[in-house]
RNA sequence: GGCCCCAUCGUCUAACAGUUAGGACAGCUUUCUUUCAAGAAGCAAAUAGGGGUGCGACUCCCCUUGGGGCUGCCA
């Protein structure tokens, strides 16, 4: 009689946290979080065969990287009895019944019936026996194959979904009375958590309607259900290994942020329904909060979404520009090997430092770029060329620069100063090609051909440690090495 | 094979039957410039096809085609 919305994800510890199963678990989250409901974690673990601890470990700790928090918390297998009690219900009402046939027989039968161009489905004739109990067998839903009634229940996303009951057939319900299988423990558990919504993958309409039957075995409520659409590779199949990534840990590990996982999942099939007032935030950044406030299961889409890792990336990249200083210590640091010097650099420096990198980051491993902040580079004396500029030259553009930064005085370092300085050696020696002078000076400071304003790095050094870094590029000059 | 679901730019999508079919990402161009980004400006890019029903269809109905999913004693 509550109208308390209760939710849940229910993934199977059979391998690490997908991330099609981490948009369905945003989902949930944010339809409970806009309806101020319950969301639920429910660890599908009733196939001992496949399940392993160390992936439920995986999945937990997926989902607190992504901060999808759960309310509650259930795991199958501490269930078993409330199961078992069910199912010997559904026995003794004659509503469920003893399936002796083996596996062959099974797929035997399948495969005559698709030669036959019917629908596969088991139609058993143990149900007609009063079949006794014995350590062989599974449990099976007496369903019958000559029913003319037509399965329909309402999609919130869909609209009415049909199925047609004869189509079914006697569906498994357990291998026995202690190993309740999929849709049995699935309906039991909704059940008994007073789950109001499934929201779930598009795979498992085909489940439906066999829950539904099962459901009307057990004389129990239903719920409501709403199926997301798949999110697919570029190649529109199944998103998969094949596709690149698909763990939300392997998001994680390359450098990717939650925030952006967040945002990303959520408009893959749905989207803010209203205009809402546009902030200062590009098109397409929400937070969760602002997820949690726009949810709503008649904006998501009906067909499936192509998961664009371009997206992903520039949303990254903007994540990661709006890092405060505290996030970038403790979040970018990591990615940057070696890193043994930061503890030295002071917080005004890091500060310069980190606009200097989340302008040109995509991903947090990008940082491994920018150890030169911290470390001297290692690099060839062939870059330190630029375009036709003879080596000699190149050489006297770094002693002038080094003769140019000498007295500069680095604790009222101005760069509009050293900029005219640097000009004016462009200037007179080298007819105004400015990158006669800075090219060799960001390779001496970098060892890269990439980086920001050599200028802004300077500041961000020493002066000790500019000197050595160019007295190393003129020595590599002169040693040609 | 059977059943189910789906169909707007390359991708994610907007458009209570009436818009020059809009935006974002990606792409391209220009700008800035010592490199790379970021930023600014701009360009290109779509209603799968065919029938209906409407004065009027991206929008509703049917067919075709295409795509996806399911078809376990997995979940």
């Amino acid at each position: 009689m509550s109208n308390q919305i209760r939710v849940r994800i229910a993934p199977s510890p059979t391998g690490p946290l997908h991330i099609g199963l981490a948009r369905t678990a945003l989902f949930n989250l944010l339809f409970a979080r806009k309806n101020k409901g319950t969301f639920i974690l429910r660890i599908e673990d009733t196939d001992l065969e496949r399940s392993d601890p160390k992936f439920e470990e995986d999945i937990k700790d997926s989902f607190n990287w992504l901060e999808i928090i759960w309310d509650e918390f259930y795991k199958q297998s501490e269930r078993i009895g409330v199961y078992k009690k069910y199912l010997q219900k559904l026995l003794d009402e004659g509503k469920a019944f003893w399936c002796y046939h083996t596996v062959e027989e099974l797929k035997k039968e399948s495969e005559e019936q698709m030669a036959r161009r019917e629908a596969p489905r088991h139609i058993c004739e143990h149900k007609y026996k009063n079949a006794q109990i014995d350590q062989k067998g599974i449990i099976r839903l007496k369903v019958d194959e000559n029913a003319t009634r037509v399965i329909h229940f309402n999609d919130l996303i869909r609209g009415t979904i049909e199925w047609k009951e004869n189509l079914i057939g006697d569906l498994s319900l357990a291998k026995n009375l202690e190993t309740p299988l999929y849709n049995f423990a699935v309906v039991i558990d909704d059940y008994e958590t007073k789950i109001s919504h499934i929201i779930r993958g598009e795979d498992h309409i085909s489940n439906t309607p066999k829950q539904i039957l099962i459901q009307e075995a057990l004389e129990i409520e239903k719920p409501q259900y709403a199926h997301l659409p798949l999110i697919l590779g570029p190649d529109r199949t199944k998103l998969s290994k094949r596709h690149g990534a698909e763990s939300v840990k392997e998001y994680k590990e390359q450098g990717y942020i939650p925030e952006a996982m967040i945002n990303f999942m959520a408009l893959m099939g749905w989207r803010p329904g209203k205009i809402e007032i546009k902030g200062e935030k590009p098109e397409d950044i929400y937070s969760i909060e602002e997820l949690s406030a726009l949810f709503d299961l008649k904006d998501v889409q009906k067909s499936p979404a192509v998961f664009d890792i371009k997206k992903l990336n520039w949303m990254n990249a903007y994540y990661i520009h709006q890092l405060t200083p505290e996030q970038f210590r403790t979040t970018i640091m990591p990615f940057i090997t070696n890193n043994l010097e930061i503890d030295g650099v002071k917080d005004e420096y890091l500060e310069k430092i980190r606009h200097m990198m989340t302008e040109r980051m995509e991903k947090l491993s990008d940082a491994a770029d920018f150890d030169y902040f911290f470390k001297e580079p290692e690099y060839k004396r062939e870059l330190l060329n630029w375009k036709n500029t003879p080596a000699e030259a190149i050489k006297k553009s770094l002693n002038l620069t080094k003769e140019a930064l000498e007295p500069v005085d680095w604790n009222i370092f101005d760069k509009d100063y050293i900029k005219i300085k640097l000009d004016e050696i462009a200037k007179t020696e080298f007819a105004g090609d400015r990158g006669a002078v800075y090219w060799p000076l960001r390779v001496a400071l970098t060892g890269r051909e990439t980086s920001p304003d050599p200028v802004d790095i300077l500041e961000v050094l020493s002066k000790e440690e500019v000197i050595k870094r160019l007295d190393k590029a003129i020595n590599k000059i002169n040693l040609n090495i």
